[in-house]
DNA sequence: CACTATTTATAAGT
DNA sequence: CACTTATAAATAGTG
């Protein structure tokens, strides 16, 4: 009989245009780049955060080492929360809220701000945080948890003011941007002191979009609330 | 003559030990995600953001679309900046500044906190502010900016209050995590209307643990301060 | 999702 | 690090 397949074929480096292939090439793909990632972090000890966006806005993410290794290494330390405003004036803020059910359970958001111009950032923030409280997944009321830790900081801020002094240099700009990252479970429910990157699969997680459904679906078996559909920039519900 | 190669040869998925092998195996694994990457992003027009430590802490990464196109992308959209305080006490404060040259040029910059109990927070932030303070790449001091951008939120949260009522759901947690990203320059000094994902070394960007240099060696020819020293928590300098 | 036939990615070696 | 070779992997097209 003839051949059964005319074998891989070579394609274009451009997009696909047929929607049903690139779906499909989507999904092969983008595991095939989640398990190099995973043999990276295997292989040579590498970290990695990695963040896909579908074309139809679903987000997989990749993250390795795992939550408590990165305590370990990073304990103690903290980012400023540095918000900029250029002549065009623009300012991002960023959040996250991280849930770890376990010693292995955790996610990671992140989150993306862009402004070009204070009135549209008016308007549309506005919009956003709204669209964002019929999302709840906070036990306290948004506000309530924000302005505390809003409070907190600027509280902080202010007496750390006095040990700052020499805070010059280079404000170069007006543009701000944001991405979020996810820190994926990892070995869930065993090996909590393994640092070895395990299998691929357990290492991804996907975000499906899911306006009310609040579990993540896909690979992992994440028990931990992703409220993708409320943060992420990408999706077509929340904030957007 | 006898064959000049036994050609590639199947390698455990462990830790490489052979340190030269290593660096070797990193290096041209990291070539290939970085192109898969590119690949997926151009093959199916997601949006990948990748972050890479390697093991010697450099950092590599890797950004599609750029900035620009985010830009008006998600113009207008805003993220709410959502601190958390479970029982163990955590928080983490994510910032940044994005350096934007020109229309092509732009850096996207990250970093990552945790902390696990509020003493080693007030120490270890203390710390690490002050630390931060000799990197100056602020015009304004910064305790300034930060202050004006914690009361403004502040202010717009508490307006916002009224306008909110629904706000429950589960604030499971405890931990915050936050990683880095960079969106890299895309298709530099040209073809700003692009948006699609050119070559894979045209997306990426290499990282060298700088200490006092603030230029961004590897692949690309960014030209923007890439204040890496300054903020990553896997640096030797900066803030570690 | 399973199955090939091929294209790609790469481990070793130079 | 760049090039080569031979082989392991990834994956396009198909059922």
């Amino acid at each position: 009989m003839a051949r059964t397949s005319r074998g891989r074929q070579r394609v274009p480096m451009t997009k696909i245009t047929n929607e049903a292939s690139l779906q499909v090439t989507f999904s092969k793909r983008r595991n095939g780049l989640f398990k190099k990632a995973s043999e990276l972090c295997t292989l040579c000890g590498a970290e990695i955060a990695l963040m896909v966006f579908s074309p139809g806005k679903k987000v997989f993410s990749f993250g390795h080492p795992c939550f408590e290794t990165l305590i370990d290494r990073f304990e103690g330390r903290l980012s400023l929360a540095q918000l900029t405003m250029g002549h065009d004036m623009q300012q991002m803020l960023e959040a996250y809220r991280n849930v770890s059910l376990n010693v292995l359970s955790q996610d990671l958001t992140k989150v993306m701000v862009l402004v070009d111009n204070e009135k549209k950032l008016g308007v549309n923030l506005s919009q956003t945080m709204k669209e964002s409280m019929s999302e709840n997944w906070w036990e306290r009321p948004l506000e309530e948890i924000e302005i505390d830790r809003l409070e907190f900081l600027k509280t902080y801020m202010e007496e750390l003011g006095c040990k700052v002094n020499e805070t010059r240099g280079k404000m170069l700009l007006p543009q701000v941007f944001e991405t979020a990252n996810n820190n994926n479970n990892f070995f869930i429910g065993s090996s909590s002191l393994n640092t070895a990157a395990g299998p691929y699969d357990q290492m991804m997680q996907t975000h499906a979009n899911q306006p009310s459904s609040s579990t993540g679906g896909g690979l992992n078996e994440n028990t931990s609330t992703w409220p993708f559909s409320a943060w992420n920039p990408c999706l077509g519900g929340g904030f957007l």
